[in-house]
DNA sequence: AACCCGGGGAT
DNA sequence: ATCCCAGGGTT
């Protein structure tokens, strides 16, 4: 075939030239493969969106030493669960997770449904969620459209316009329905050819320097023979990111404890342990005064501030510490203010510029 | 359609 | 410094 699978064409050129690839040099042995449970694969789709494989690894494995199974993670409580996403960012997946594996007790038998409607249903999968899990653990029939995948079909098509924008991305779902695996060939081999296109685009078709050379496709592409690889897939629409500031008060008692105050239900680390926020000095002179005794206000010391990036906008941290407070009593110890040891941090969700401060200040 | 939601890897 | 990544949820 010379030209590139096409809406009308699709067949199977894609699928089985993309195995062929896949086979000699894809990615055949990453943790969640072995053992490829619909535990652990969906486990893996939810920690890889939005994040990079190389980040999801450690925290990967540590989650599935710690809750093996589906059952055990929607018994375990609400704060061990943000601990072992704690660092790895958009915790709502986590909240998330949770949610579904109860769900999944009460209304599936303990299992992940093997039913596209059903999966959808849970929160934290969309479409493209629900087809990874269903092609991966089972083998199921469904296309999925991931940053990676996104990028193949814009460049082998040649398709402008941020693939994001709902009407791009309505055109490449039918895309990447149209090459879904048809023959006897490739049917059978679903979990392979839904990984085989993310490997493809991790390591062939990547966002800078794709090694066309290396590419099964190289001969069909329309971005390569127009030369465009670096203008598609387009970029996102640039906007102003605004910057934020807010104080936080390091206060720590006379064992070495820290005051630490859960973050409200919705926004920004929604949930998470974190350290008291006040918008100016007054207000963290008024913290001060609430958790310590008036005859022992030390005046603290500010330390240097802390330049945290979010995708829609910039955050200046300014930490105050206060070291030696002997705590006032019955203030500081409920379910959204606790002093907590050194040695209990790893087990509360904290944001990771937060944990990375109290960390490099810690003996 | 636009916005919200983290953290880090790659360049 | 900038982009964006194995996206989904909310408004």
């Amino acid at each position: 075939m010379e030209s590139p699978p096409t809406e009308a064409n699709g067949g199977d050129f894609f699928a089985a030239r993309l195995l062929d690839w896949f086979d000699a040099h894809g990615r055949h042995d990453l943790p969640w493969m072995h053992p490829r449970t619909p535990y652990r694969t969906w486990l893996s789709e939810i920690m890889l969106q939005q994040t990079q494989v190389a980040t999801v690894i450690p925290y990967f494995l540590r989650f599935v030493t710690a809750l093996p199974e589906l059952p055990t993670l929607a018994v375990t409580a609400p704060d061990e669960v943000l601990a072992l996403w704690s660092g790895l960012g958009y915790y709502s997946r986590a909240r998330n997770l949770h949610a579904a594996a109860k769900c999944c007790m009460a209304a599936h038998g303990g299992d992940l449904p093997r039913d596209f409607t059903a999966l959808l249903a849970l929160p934290g999968i969309g479409r493209s969620t629900a087809g990874a899990i269903l092609a991966q653990a089972w083998g199921e029939r469904f296309p999925i459209l991931d940053g990676n995948v996104k990028r193949v079909l814009t460049r082998l098509y040649g398709i402008d316009g941020w693939p994001t924008a709902p009407a791009v991305e309505k055109r490449l779902w039918a895309l990447a329905e149209a090459a879904l695996p048809s023959s006897p060939a490739t049917r059978p081999r679903m979990a392979d050819y839904t990984q085989a296109q993310m490997d493809l685009g991790a390591t062939v078709c990547t966002r800078a320097r794709p090694r066309c050379d290396e590419c099964p496709f190289t001969d069909t592409c329309v971005a390569k023979r127009e030369s465009r690889t670096s203008e598609l897939p387009t970029s996102r629409p640039k906007k102003i990111i605004p910057q934020r500031e807010t104080r936080m008060l390091w206060l720590r008692d006379i064992e070495g404890r820290t005051l630490l105050a859960r973050r409200p239900t919705s926004g920004i680390w929604a949930s998470l342990w974190s350290l008291p926020e006040a918008d100016d000095q007054d207000g963290i002179d008024r913290l001060v005064a609430r958790h310590a005794h008036a005859s022992e206000m030390p005046r603290g010391e500010a330390l240097p501030p802390i330049e945290h990036a979010f995708t829609h906008f910039r955050l200046r941290i300014r930490p105050w510490r206060l070291d030696g407070i002997a705590p006032r009593a019955r203030v500081g110890d409920n379910d959204d203010l606790r002093w907590v040891a050194p040695e209990a941090f790893a087990a509360l969700g904290i944001p990771a510029p937060v944990r990375k401060l109290i960390e490099e200040n810690t003996p």
